[in-house]
DNA sequence: ATATTTTTGCAATAATGTTGCAAGTTTTAA
DNA sequence: TTAAAACTTGCAACATTATTGCAAAAATAT
């Protein structure tokens, strides 16, 4: 509890119930949330709106980061690095799992570097391998 | 025209307005589109479940294929490669422009292997570099 | 040319996301 | 410790995006 609270003061976030508590849904999960999966474990208990809100000032503060997909859903994860307000330096590989849908942070497998076309200049770069997860084998 | 019909009937697709104007979009388009761009783009000709549908039809028939996003929009861009019905082959890597926000397949471009914690079997992997384009350099 | 099959559009409904604002909480600082 | 200031929440209203069933229309096969 107190850990939370220090995750959230340090980056300048006042502590409440709702903060607490998705923050705590993040540090308990195995793989990724979505927004949907918050307003279920949490019994609705907090308006959608402030789920909304409390997910985007996460990612604005380098606590989570987001995953992309191809299925309309955002998936949010925690942070490990060092990520800061504004910069996030995820630069690990995602995992979804082809059987039980989940999705994990591989944070130990780095996204390689690849050779663009001449004219391209590359920033970030992410990357998702779908397959068997450890659970599914 | 005729090639687009020729698309269609190669992968078991009656032939009809909406599908030809919509691969028509694909042929001609610079980088990826969302079902909104589609929409625009037709002016509205075609309700939007046909558009919806299309889209769901070209993916299983391996015409086009989705691109991740972390924005909450499907992107579908045109397969050039090798790809049936149930069995895509996109192994490319596709770039963001962070200026122009437009997609792009890069064709030539392979996503490289990575290795996976013991426990974890690839079966498809994409990759996605933001950065600065062609056009906007 | 017509029967069969497939596709489309409409209507209804659901799910998802956004904004302004008043009320409530948390933090700050005396 | 408490009052003021700053920030956060929830409600309401609204906008956008997506899905399903079904009858009408179009495309294909005979």
């Amino acid at each position: 509890m107190i850990q939370h609270a220090d995750i959230l003061k340090r980056n300048g976030l006042s502590v409440t119930a709702s903060r607490t508590k998705i923050l705590d849904l993040f540090l308990a999960a195995e793989g990724a949330l979505a927004h949907a999966d918050i307003e279920k474990n949490t019994d609705a208990a907090y308006d959608r709106v402030t789920v909304y809100r409390t997910l985007q000032t996460f990612v604005e503060k380098g606590i989570v980061h987001q995953i992309p997909t191809t299925d309309n859903s955002i998936l949010y994860a925690l942070c490990k690095q060092d990520c800061e307000e504004g910069h996030h330096h995820d630069n690990h590989v995602h995992f979804v799992c082809n059987q039980c849908e989940k999705t994990f942070c591989l944070d130990d497998v780095i996204v390689p570097e690849v050779k663009l076309p001449k004219g391209f200049t590359p920033e970030e770069a992410s990357m998702i391998v779908a397959g068997v997860c450890i659970d599914c084998k």
